[in-house]
DNA sequence: ATGCATGAGTA
DNA sequence: ACTCATGCATA
């Protein structure tokens, strides 16, 4: 039995990004599947022969990109089909990458005009996202939504926000257009810590200790607070934090 | 716009 | 104990 799961007809292209973590991408939601659909052309012609299929193609590998962000030898074959913005054969991964940091870079740039144009917040954009009752898909902070705007997100988490945050945006324009009353489309709603700061001094020396060992060991960590006069946890979580951040700059530095 | 933090999921 | 998506607080 069950030799094929009859499921849900699928149109998700991220069969490699598991449910649990990316939900929209696998909801069956009317608005998401209108936003992995063509998009209108996009503005800038620097872009204009970037077409959506090169886009599904790229975030349909976004598992080589996950694989060569984290050192590891990937599969990927160079494809003479992939071009670059200068009609150059793709032929190397970082060929290819750079090409999909430029589709993103174009979706981006489009949507933050548009919700200017609009006249709504980044942090509004978040807090409407729960008005689109997309399954699977609540708010989401200012700090999220700035973060898409910049690029500065992991791929994946671009891949997965992208139709969110492209749903909203034909709806909040088609509401507008048609003058219809729908606040909830373009209002936030409310929202508390204490944050620890690190002085420069002890931060230059955590960076110091970065360069020479990015992954200290738990009584390394414990040798470093003290030296710094620092929480454990707090030098704990900002390695973390600079890893992630490494990862994250590997990419958007290097084109 | 970004630093430090949390929590879920993994290994 | 780590990674990853995400958020509060703050510069």
């Amino acid at each position: 039995m069950m030799s094929m799961n009859s499921k849900q007809p699928h149109f998700a292209m991220h069969p490699t990004l598991p449910e649990h973590k990316y939900p929209s991408l696998h909801s069956s939601s009317e608005a998401i599947r209108r936003a992995c659909l063509p998009t209108p052309p996009l503005q800038s012609n620097l872009f204009a022969s970037l077409d959506e299929t090169l886009l599904a193609r790229a975030e349909a590998l976004a598992a080589v990109d996950i694989a060569v962000s984290q050192g590891k030898s990937h599969p990927f074959k160079p494809d003479a089909t992939y071009h670059t913005m200068n009609s150059v054969p793709c032929t190397s991964t970082s060929t290819y990458v750079y090409k999909r940091q430029h589709i993103f870079r174009a979706f981006a740039e489009r949507f933050k005009q548009r919700r200017i144009k609009l006249g709504v917040t980044q942090a509004d954009v978040g807090s409407a996202l729960a008005n689109l009752k997309i399954p699977g898909v609540g708010s989401l902070s200012q700090s999220t939504i700035c973060r898409f705007e910049s690029l500065t997100l992991s791929h994946n988490n671009m891949i997965a926000l992208k139709p969110i945050l492209q749903a909203w945006l034909e709806e909040a324009e088609g509401a507008q257009r048609e003058k219809m009353n729908k606040p909830e489309l373009f209002n936030g709603g409310e929202k508390k810590r204490k944050r620890t700061s690190i002085a420069a001094p002890e931060k230059r020396s955590l960076e110091a200790y970065f360069a020479v060992q990015p992954r200290p060991s738990s009584e390394k960590i414990a040798a470093i607070a003290e030296k710094l006069d620092l929480k454990k946890n707090v030098v704990r979580v900002w390695f973390c934090n600079q890893r992630q951040k490494q990862k994250r700059m590997k990419f958007s530095a290097t084109y």
